[in-house]
DNA sequence: TGCAATTTTGTTTACGCTTACAAAATGTTC
DNA sequence: GAACATTTTGTAAGCGTAAACAAAATTGCA
């Protein structure tokens, strides 16, 4: 390789390599006059600095670490992914950082590899793509007083944790009251892992809006799968088993990508939405207007989520003192085919 | 932060520096004794070495950059997009080394993003995840003789790039193959953008089959699009503007995602597949056994291509001298419920 | 012109690690 | 046990840049 370096610029441009190194911070300290003669000499010898020597003699390496939850391969397949890190791309694009991912395939695989990258000096700064019940992760970071910032609401410390979430319980709420409005009574919750705070949360928000309208929880009517197709099937499958004057008239579902399968199960038994039965999602991706009937779903501004996250991120890097915040991206419901007034 | 570095390892162990490094890097020519002794000091202190200042010293950053065609945002959208992800991720993670995203927004964005990476000294080398038709990138690449693969077929020069790629045409042919077997004859082809290699290359595999079977080409039998929902929606539009008598009676839709759209338009439109038209569809992700009916689709092994990318790279990454290869991943049809035998 | 104040540039060390080369320790042979 | 070969460890020079400190050049003013 041997690129050429600032000290080959130095020489072609007749000054001190430190002088070269100036003019590129655009040091006020040199004079404009030599600043034209180094650009040139730059220029001519097609100089562009090396960025992990600037790392090393900076401490700082322009690169922001990504944490998937432990299971990356069942995140990938979700659109919210794509849609999150397009955001997050975005954000930390405007600053000049980089994007890098923390690879692995286990729980163990993530933790070591956040460890390497932390440690290792590989990234300044590190956005947890989650949020979950225990994590050791939280732990370490916290411990060394490493900066990151999480999507979701951290399960404790909240207050000492930066973090870019929407407002799950109230999301909850909203959705439940929305189906509530429609004259439904029986209505089942089919959440995701219990161990992510989002699933936890939006069930609180589901009970709050049951409690206020009278209609009591019944246990029965919640179910907790993986965020994926097969998670929709399994679920619905488990609410039918229930006798007919029992089950429910509709479903709130935690995520797209289950209401999908959700979707397909109910058809193959036969049932149509919204006439047999009324269905509210969440996130709004992609294909949420492409199914058939398109969702009724919550939007919760996936794209912001990642773009306040790196941008929050890269303001706790280059301000170790910035106090701890909590961003809050508003949701709103998109109305579409798949909710219909109760029959009596 | 003053992390512990391998100085303070080798003042607690007794030895020197350059010991500690080469305990690392599990050097022969150090005792198990001392080796013994050194890895207690780094436990001990918690010891970790810094990646930068080691990338710095070996010229070598263990990571590559991922290059994601110009318009990122639609990329990303596309389920293509996470699973090569996964891939590429698998495959770089078993050998250690980590993935960085060049963000950007413009072509010309992207374009700035690889040259700093490349010359900034933060990849070792480079996939990208398309070929178009004129890239400025594959010429900076192949004339700074910089590592990289690139996922597609090379518009020019293929003997001398490293890639991986299905046999599309091969692919395109047998797709077309499949619907004429069932009879039909007039079939009409839904492409993405014309920049696009793989995009040429089915068009030419869809003719040559259309040829083989005597049937003639025409050339408003073939729409081209973006890989979008929305691409979908107007390419069948364009056809169903043709003459009742004149319109396609099986669909070759070369993307999943535009398959969903043409789907949705084409209910809109109250016709059903596959009674009215037939469609088969190209990639088999996630949802295409979800949508309804089901997509017969070409499954192109989207996560192999990935995988074996990056594991090329970095053969080629640690073996300079290596040959170019091409990697042919092999395809197959998924035959779900999208097709049917033509209504004599 | 002379001298201090100010601006501009140069010298040098440090960042944390690798590695060629040098030196020391150990082993082998007669 | 001397002489040499071999194994093990240490010394020191870099990798390319940043920045503290020192030195030189320029400016202003009496």
């Amino acid at each position: 390789m041997m690129s050429v370096t600032i000290k080959d610029v130095a020489k072609v441009a007749n000054v001190a390599p430190s002088t070269v190194s100036r003019v590129i911070a655009n040091n006020p300290r040199i004079s404009e006059q030599t600043k034209v003669k180094v650009r040139e000499a730059m220029e001519q010898l097609g100089y562009h600095p090396n960025f992990i020597a600037r790392s090393l003699a900076n401490q700082s390496t322009q690169v922001i670490g990504l944490v998937t939850p432990g299971s990356s391969d069942v995140f990938f397949q979700n659109p919210f992914f794509p849609t999150v890190l397009r955001g997050l791309n975005e954000g930390a694009h405007e600053h000049q950082y980089a994007l890098q991912l923390v690879t692995g395939k286990s729980e163990d695989d993530i933790y070591n590899g956040v460890v390497q990258m932390v440690q290792g000096g590989r990234v300044d700064g590190v956005v947890l793509l989650y949020s979950k019940v225990e994590d050791r992760i939280v732990t370490y970071l916290q411990d060394r007083d490493f900066p990151f910032v999480m999507i979701g609401k951290p399960y404790k410390l909240a207050e000492s944790i930066t973090h870019v979430d929407n407002d799950n319980v109230q999301a909850g709420f909203d959705a439940t009251e929305f189906l509530i409005g429609m004259g439904h009574e029986r209505i089942a919750y089919i959440g995701g892992d219990k161990q992510l705070v989002v699933t936890v949360e939006r069930l609180q928000g589901y009970k709050n809006a049951l409690e206020k309208a009278g209609i009591p929880y019944r246990d029965s009517y919640t179910v907790h799968e993986s965020f994926l197709l097969e998670g929709g099937k399994d679920a619905i499958c488990a609410l039918m088993d229930l006798p007919v004057s029992d089950r429910p008239t509709a479903l709130l579902v935690t995520d797209d990508l289950m209401s999908l399968g959700v979707l397909n199960t109910l058809s193959e038994l036969d049932m149509t939405v919204p006439e047999d039965i009324s269905m509210i999602s969440f996130n709004n991706v992609l294909f949420s207007e492409m199914s058939r009937p398109p969702l009724t779903s919550v939007d919760i501004n996936i794209f912001q989520l990642g773009f306040e996250a790196s941008a929050q991120l890269i303001k706790r890097v280059e301000h170790k003192s910035e106090p701890h915040r909590r961003i809050t991206v508003p949701h709103h419901i998109v109305k579409r085919f798949s909710t219909e007034y109760v029959k009596k």
